[in-house]
DNA sequence: TTAAAGGTAGGAAATTTTTCGTACGAACAA
DNA sequence: TTGTTCGTACGAAAAATTTCCTACCTTTAA
């Protein structure tokens, strides 16, 4: 199943195409020359070729747009960085959490990894909500 | 990678590994029947086999325990809920919002699916976390 | 006592995802 | 001009995950 019908593709990236939209989406349109050496650096190694097949792979996906014009081939996140990101948190909270943001929240709330600053700017965040 | 070293298993379940542990979850301990079951109601088709293989699976990678003095093995969810969760979460947050509760809260507040009933709950749960 | 139903075990196959070797062309420096 | 460096393309292998076939045992109903 999966394959790609013509506009319908779900755009589910996996875990190592992620990594690269990640970057793409925080540097801007990249070669993938950049792009492997940020996640050498950022993240794990990985040889150019892999990171290469990968970034073309995702081009035909139409995932990343790519422009040929020069040798150097520069590729552009296809995918919007506040929809993907909400598209994926919207799956995690669906089969983590049974869909309750508020569960999610508990967790947050009770997990030591989120410091007093975090918890903060959320109440700020929230308060800001209220007045509108 | 990823073999397990005594004590250091990585624990991270993998997509359908999670689907049964929230049967388990939720429903504690239970026959395979019964989580190939639910999981036909709830989830999708799956093949009687393919649930059980997958479940000893996890029972010889430690994710479940198994009873076995009767015919019908009954398993058990090894990894509690909330850590499992908490897990979860550190590394979703950590993956897509670069670590950042906050941001994370902004993609919720900014969606559509969270219903303001699940808004004000949040609120409750800060406001209560205030007081104390 | 026998057939059917329902259970586990194990291996293999299928799929999906990830990695990398090899080939080959263009650019560039000597 | 020539060789070294840096780029893409392609194919296949490797790894990880998921699915299911087959064998065989136990229980149960007829």
């Amino acid at each position: 199943m999966n394959k790609k019908i013509a506009g319908t593709s779900k755009t589910e990236p996996t875990k190592s195409e992620l990594e690269i939209l990640q970057v793409l989406w925080q540097y801007g349109p990249s070669t993938v020359r950049f792009v492997n050496d940020t996640l050498n650096e950022q993240k794990r190694a990985v040889q150019y070729t892999s990171t290469l097949k990968l970034m073309q792979i995702m081009a035909e996906k139409k995932m990343l747009k790519r422009d040929e014009t020069n040798m150097k081939h520069i590729y552009i996140a296809a995918m919007e960085e506040q929809k993907t990101k909400g598209f994926l948190l919207d799956r995690f909270v669906d089969s983590i959490f049974n869909g309750s943001a508020s569960s999610l929240m508990m967790q947050l709330l009770g997990n030591k990894k989120t410091s007093a600053k975090e918890l903060q700017q959320i109440k700020d965040l929230l308060n800001k909500l209220d007045k509108s």
